[in-house]
DNA sequence: CCGTATCCATTCCGATACTG
DNA sequence: CAGTATCGGAATGGATACGG
């Protein structure tokens, strides 16, 4: 299998995962939509990735509809990536990501990044999934329904 | 820098990406975690993944704590691949992405996933990010603090 | 059925040098 | 500052053959 085939899979996660997945992408995404980060420079020096897979992955980030380019006004040519809305609808994904790593991957308080809420300070909620009519749902309680042929149980 | 140097990141994004964020391991995760399919040949036929491949990824997803293999009593030496505690956990990371996927890969009602609550039938809800005090977040309303060093404003 | 071992092609990545 | 061009080494991926 050629990993571009999954752009056509019949499922939202290996497309979605298709967009942003590969080793940089989801990286470069976190800093541009989460951080604010914009600009070339400051993305390669905090991420320590190589200039030229950096600008592969911005273009492919913007050709996917995921990032802009901006110029910005003043002299020289400075440009500014952000975000566009299908782009900060990630913040979805992310931050349970982060919450996951979190919570396996360091010890208890010890976390670097903390989440919180601009105006009020307060901490972000542990994300909960639930159904339509606001009941929290485990994993044992949901299920995949497959519209193409075979179901799913778990 | 070296990928595997992520693993020791002061983020909690780069280390929880770095466990599962390569190219066909968020794809068993999910086939394990959300679809239950635990038998090997069932994800490598249903993934269309060279066998080595997935004999590596499920013994890193292993070595993870992700997954654990279950030795199934019959004859012969069928084993199961089972998500532990903290692979169920990435249910709350799966499904927004499968979410995002549905939104922005697939028209209206084409999308041949669907989640929906075992006990109800019910769909599950767009998953909402909320502070402590259950007030709905938007990225706006986000800020990362970082406990190190430089703050962040997005 | 569940893998492991080997081989080969392709891709990825980082370092460096160069352009506007 | 913001990239592009090129090059060589490393990792990834698929096919096939083999073993418990």
């Amino acid at each position: 299998m050629k990993r571009s085939s999954l752009a056509d899979a019949p499922c939202p996660i290996a497309r979605g995962y298709n967009a942003i997945g590969d080793w940089w992408s989801l990286l470069v995404v976190t800093h541009v939509v989460l951080l604010g980060r914009g600009r070339f420079s400051q993305i390669q020096d905090e991420l320590g990735i190589a200039k030229n897979i950096l600008s592969s992955r911005l273009r492919k980030l913007v050709d996917e509809g995921i990032l802009e380019r901006e110029a910005v006004a003043e002299g020289g040519n400075r440009q500014v990536y952000v975000a566009t809305e299908k782009g900060r609808e990630l913040y979805k994904v992310l931050v349970p990501l982060m919450q996951w790593g979190q919570t396996y991957f360091f010890e208890a308080d010890d976390c670097p990044r903390e989440l919180v809420d601009r105006s009020t300070g307060l901490a972000v909620a542990e994300v909960s999934i639930r159904s339509a009519d606001g009941r929290e749902l485990t994993l044992d309680d949901l299920r995949v329904l497959m519209h193409d042929g075979a179901d799913s149980s778990a």
